[in-house]
DNA sequence: TGTGAAATTACAACAATGTTGCAAATAATT
DNA sequence: AATTATTTGCAACATTGTTGTAATTTCACA
């Protein structure tokens, strides 16, 4: 059941149980993909005021539940982190992916961020990479 | 001199030379770093109406003079593109620096992003790599 | 060097996005 | 079930980004 796994998501990071915060897990755990916060406000209807999206954003930051994925729009994106990337500790040394036809953004589990080598006197403390181009599904519909 | 710099380069790029444009370029060759659409507006001082900002920032980045920089705070950076990257065709696969704790953002030109392996069935048009952390001026100040 | 066409700019008005304080409503704890 | 702590909605506001238009400026060419 998915409103159990969503119950015990909030629980699992100390969080109260709210109609919001369930709603927002909900449309991420339905989703595949990264969400941006005007994709949740829409997708959430007009049950939710946008305060609280920004809010319960922040909050599922904090406590590790998604990350953010930067973007070039002006748009951030969310999506949801893995089971053991909970605590504070993240773990999202993973390549994100954004298509430029259909616009999805999607984390790509599977492809890790190399390790890179920087100049005498920088120190590294987090590395994001992403990749544009065409998806797997964009793909399948050209010649 | 830099004038002359300035001059040639929009020249190169076919824009038109205007005191604007002039003073933005001036900007972003003095400083070492990228700048955020605000950080122009400020430095560029009450002289420049916010409009003419944003269209010349879409302007530079439509003639590859400057390249955007995607950032997790919704305030993407602008940088000044090398010469081997003008007339459309960007050659910007140089590694992005943030530092958390001064927040200037700048480009490792002699950093190159590292060529990965995508999933069957994506396809990459361009790669970004976004490295956070501390960087070499802010790690002299620290014990 | 002056003049007209084309490009650029400022201004205004607006839309969208993000922030803050506070009172009301809701969830957790006993 | 009552109390307390947390969360939400609302309002007001600040910031950021967009669009149309008139006026100015640049450029090309005579």
């Amino acid at each position: 059941m998915l409103e159990a796994k969503i119950d015990e998501l909030l629980k699992k990071n100390h969080l109260s149980i709210t109609g919001g915060r369930r709603r927002i897990l909900e449309l991420f755990l339905q989703q595949e993909g990264a969400l941006s916060h005007s994709d949740i406000e829409k997708k959430a209807g007009e049950k939710f005021d946008r305060v609280t999206v920004y809010r319960t954003l922040q909050v599922f930051l904090e406590k590790g539940l998604i990350h953010s994925i930067p973007t070039s729009d002006n748009s951030i994106r969310y999506a949801l982190c893995k089971d053991d990337c909970s605590g504070g500790q993240h773990r999202d040394d993973h390549v994100h992916f954004i298509c430029n036809t259909c616009g999805s953004t999607v984390c790509l589990e599977d492809v890790s961020v190399p390790p890179i080598k920087l100049p005498r006197g920088y120190v590294s403390e987090q590395v994001e990479m992403l990749v544009s181009g065409v998806c797997k599904s964009c793909n399948l519909l050209l010649p």
